[in-house]
DNA sequence: TTGTACGCGTTATCAC
DNA sequence: GTGATAACGCGTACAA
């Protein structure tokens, strides 16, 4: 109950606590006998510092801070590796924090460094309204991944890792075009979105466009409020619904590989099969994607490169060198068999 | 830079920093005026209280803590938002920590009690042995979700929810023999495995031995040191070696959905078929295994029902009603499109 | 109803 | 190389 503090150690080694401090954290300035004592005594005892105690008093815990929306999202479960990785490489310690669906990520990254002080953070995904009064008091650095901030928010501010997902809607919107299809129904975000499943079907819009294809209102399947749109379930709902409504389309390009699992599953509950009756595309390229049956054709984005280059730049960062980049890469085209040419 | 703390609060408002105090944790006795004054203050400069003071100070902080074995693992997802919901609705506030998975999932609590000093625990998964003696040094209330902790622990030190996996074993194992299948080969943890691996695989050793099937030691594929036995991946690899080897088998039994994905891509990639050449059956029942193609035969863990069951056993010893409990659970065979009945 | 002052466990800054 | 001691920001007796 009342428990083993610094002051114990300190009492039962005949030493002051400001010694023991020096042996628990590698200070250089102390007897390796002493500090070899001591380490005996805490082991033997189970003393665990205070972390509040601790955070209360440093000024800067070479910890990095992962703030993750969802951590259901499977698309984010092989960054954390990386990212853990190379943190644990560069000798900084590793905090993974979930934001929930409908809270801020800027207020609980606020609260964070108040409490743990990190040197940088790291945020997966995200909300794309901020206000950059807010922004502003973060003072650790930290990088955005597979989002941008948006528009209010000065890039000098932060620093982002991200697809270019506009383009990504476009070449695989062109790809299925190219192979003949026409009806292509997009399995959208919810309508009031704002970030990738905007984007996303932006960029799909654009390649209808292009291609002197009109925009069929119908063929914008969006998600319901308070739905995820990303989730099995609304891929399976949306196009079940679809297609019992008798509405044509030979292809449904969908907003991520996890809803477009929904979506296949729709389509053999109707008694149709993949690719003969309905192509199916997504976004993502989770790992499932390529075990799913059919394998997914889908828009892989590069998770390893971008964990990668988000470290890179946060270190630096926090090294001082360097400065705040917004880097943007492609999504690679993955063909599976889950997409086929028509006449 | 210089934080905003509760003194500068204080100050602004004119009052003491006791008020703000008060103010800020609810406390009766406060004029609402000032209050209310206090809170506005608050609000305009963005205070927000340092959790590591705060937690130095509270002796107890009505916080759950959920405490979670590879965050990655897809069987977890669902009994956490259960879990969580259960929470808020309690009025208590949620903590969710991964533990790596090398790391001591009882060293990772002993820490955070220091820190957060929760009122109650959970553990989603970990390891089978842990030494009483350690054990013991928590202090708050904790519930085990789908382990046990091994002989070694008293069990009135610790609450637990799981399924009965030798039964689970048992089960499946005697639903493949029941239609007909003999080769029934095993894909299955690790040699060493000591928790629910290896007790999943003692159900279908004695599913065999009743049923007068002599067991076939080149039948069990156990995971190669190193692996990750769940993984897609080793799934994939253990079968696709097992089919090129020319052994024969009717039936593959996998130690968790995750895995059986791997196992089914696998029969594909070697031209076969599910369930004509093969039938594939696991454990857990995964949301993605109704979504599958085929749907997969599992072994369904009660999530949902085990989540409320330890969060009731939890509240209770919190509250200080009850003793710690130990249910278990069946799980229940659901009947997919991957097993087939042969002659 | 409100304010003052102390202590939580630790680290940093001094002297020694 | 080591030991006092002053912070760190907050909650809470206790006094007012």
């Amino acid at each position: 109950m009342e428990s083993f503090t610094i002051k114990d150690v300190a009492r039962i080694c005949g030493v002051g606590v400001s010694t023991v401090s020096r042996a628990i954290n590698n200070h250089p300035d102390i007897n390796p006998q002493t500090r070899q004592r001591i380490m005996e005594v805490i082991k033997q005892n189970g003393y665990i510092p205070n972390n509040s105690a601790r955070n209360l008093k440093r000024t800067e815990s070479r910890t990095i801070a992962v703030l993750i929306r969802g951590i259901t999202n499977p698309f984010f479960q092989e960054m954390i590796k990386t990212i853990e990785q190379i943190t644990e490489r560069r000798r900084y310690s590793f905090l993974l924090q979930q934001v929930d669906e409908e809270d801020d990520e800027i207020e609980a990254a606020l609260e964070l460094e108040k409490e743990k002080k990190p040197c940088g953070i790291v945020f997966l995904g995200g909300t794309y309204t901020h206000k950059e009064e807010k922004v502003r008091k973060l003072k650790a650095p930290f990088v955005v991944c597979t989002i941008t901030l948006g528009p209010d928010v000065s890039q000098d501010l932060y620093s982002s890792v991200a697809i270019d997902d506009v383009l990504a809607g476009y070449e695989m919107t062109s790809h299925l075009i190219s192979l003949g299809h026409k009806k292509i129904a997009m399995v959208a975000a919810r309508e009031d979105d704002r970030a990738i499943g905007r984007m996303r079907l932006e960029g799909y819009c654009k390649a209808l466009e292009d291609h002197g294809i009109p925009l069929d209102p119908e063929l914008v399947l969006y998600a319901e409020k308070g739905q995820n749109a990303y989730s099995m379930a609304n891929g399976y709902q949306k196009v079940s619904q679809f297609i019992q409504s008798g509405k044509e389309a030979t292809a449904f390009l969908v907003i991520s590989d996890n809803a477009a699992f929904g979506v296949c599953k729709a389509i053999r509950d109707a008694g149709k099969s993949i690719p003969e009756d309905y192509s199916v595309a997504s976004f993502d390229g989770l790992e499932m994607a390529s075990y799913y049956n059919p394998t997914l054709t889908t828009m892989k984005q590069p998770r390893e490169k971008m964990a990668v280059e988000a470290m890179e730049i946060l270190l630096d960062l926090i090294d001082g060198y360097g400065q705040n980049q917004h880097r943007v890469f492609q999504a690679q085209l993955t063909e599976g068999e889950s997409v086929r040419r028509i006449d």
